[in-house]
DNA sequence: TTGACGCATACCGATATGGGAATATGATTG
DNA sequence: CAATCATATTCCCATATCGGTATGCGTCAA
């Protein structure tokens, strides 16, 4: 095996600085493919593969504008990261206190260190 | 190009299901590798393989214990990645309002849909 | 209907990935 | 030093990825 589908998986989707780009562009608003192409400076095939992606993970959404298609942020997908990623909140800042509880540990205990 | 390095990029390294896995355990408190592998069910090297994926990050961090290595949590860079999805918080329970305003404006343009 | 436009897909190449098995490296013990 | 245990690395395979180019397909206008 190589590696879990890209799509299918909302945090192999969000690996790619590229989609990640696009995400946050569409938070400014709906853009058709050819924009997100040129704000971001990609070609329309890329852009348009991933859009694809983000979209079979359901980190955005589609609907037709005439010849356009008009791509939205759907971005409810990325709460599971987000929630996921704060089960380890209490770890970020833990690093000193953790450090600090084992010097008064040593104090405690008598040690000379 | 194949994909960026999966090594200095936190995004990719936790797109890999077995690596988040490996955090998840580490938050009960250090691990050997061995440890690891044992109670995650992969092969040695496949353990050692992630953590040092994850190590490169630095989202672990690793200390001799005898003829052991320990590794221990470093969680504060997944303190990016909180924030980066955080960016989108407000876009979660939009979706409804967004389409409410939707067939508010077909009402008022008064087009029969 | 034909042409133009917007987008999606197919194809290709280079590369990186994850997994397994075998092996090397490192540290500890006797 | 030799033997052993713990871990890291290497090699190999199958596969998936991204990027680009070319091409197909759908939609709209004349």
């Amino acid at each position: 095996m190589a590696r879990a589908a890209t799509t299918s998986d909302v945090f192999n989707a969000i690996a790619e600085p590229q989609r990640r780009e696009i995400l946050a562009l569409l938070r400014e608003g709906e853009r058709s493919v050819t924009e997100v192409a040129q704000e971001l400076g990609m070609t329309q095939p890329g852009a348009s593969k991933h859009l694809r992606v983000l979209r079979e993970v359901g980190l955005v959404r589609d609907r037709r504008a005439g010849k356009q298609r008009l791509y939205g942020l759907h971005a409810d997908g990325l709460r599971p990261v987000h929630e996921w990623t704060g089960g380890f909140e209490q770890f970020w800042n833990e690093s000193f206190d953790r450090l600090d509880a084992y010097v008064q540990d040593l104090k405690q205990t008598g040690r000379a260190e």
